[in-house]
DNA sequence: CGTTACGTTTACGTGCGCGTCAACTTGTCT
DNA sequence: AGACAAGTTGACGCGCACGTAAACGTAACG
């Protein structure tokens, strides 16, 4: 089997780690050191859980969004603390959250923007283009 | 006045130029180093014209489309040679566009769909504090 | 004439997200 | 036991896009 499917009580090590989300070991353990994971430990070598794995592919989807590491810590810790939660520090992360969805939302906002921006820009340069095919006749 | 609009003959200061466009000074000299811009010099100091500010709007604009300096850079750089410019050197800029709103969209795919899933856990959080409020009662 | 404001260059500092050694320990295989 | 792979912890380096401080020039104002 070239895909050996990690089933959710699966431990991995860190190659198997890299391999299967394409980082790199140093990713890995800065993502610790900035407390984003805590994986277990088997004597000093790190084992990689079902729930490490899980927030790892929330850590690289919320890169692709451009969110901060710093950003990602935070909303990492919402997204787990939830259950069993006082009401007063669950309010606090709610109105985090909600924070957060209006800045993803203007972000969204400034995103589509660029993009009418950027489309209109180059359906001038399209039209530049037309000319040099009519020319070229 | 509080906005002395500048004609397309005036030339701006560097103050003057920070104010209007919101970028600091050494923003202005750091894209001049790079050679983004090449403002005039009145003995040592530097002299915004028209072109400048053509320019230094289009270098801001180019940065919330997600490009980076030196993209910008060769972006310009073409922008300027562009009449009487070869048909090829046009496509390239056209096709960086191309990959770069492709990029864009996906980005803004993903980004709607973590707003779902972050207004998802809100539903639920929401619902918990329901919860609460129903049990002090 | 001094001083205040605004500009200049040069150069080192910063935050982010890792890359890249070096030096060491810890299994694993033969 | 010896060798080798794979892991570990520092610690320094880097590219980008500037921030920041030092030391200096220049022009206008009172």
């Amino acid at each position: 089997m070239t895909a050996p499917i990690p089933t959710k009580d699966d431990l991995l090590n860190i190659r198997q780690m890299c391999d299967a989300f394409d980082v790199t070991p140093r990713t890995l353990r800065f993502y610790e050191a900035k407390e984003l994971i805590a994986p277990l430990r088997r004597g000093t070598a790190r084992l990689y859980t079902y729930r490490d794995r899980a927030r790892l592919k929330l850590i690289l989807r919320g890169k692709r969004f451009g969110f901060s590491l710093e950003d990602i810590r935070q909303l990492l810790d919402m997204y787990d603390r939830a259950p069993g939660q006082q009401e007063a520090q669950l309010r606090r992360t709610y109105e985090l959250a909600a924070d957060r969805l209006a800045q993803m939302e203007r972000q969204r906002a400034e995103l589509d923007e660029a993009i009418a921006e950027l489309k209109e820009q180059m359906a001038w340069g399209g039209s530049v283009l037309a000319g040099f095919r009519n020319a070229a006749e």
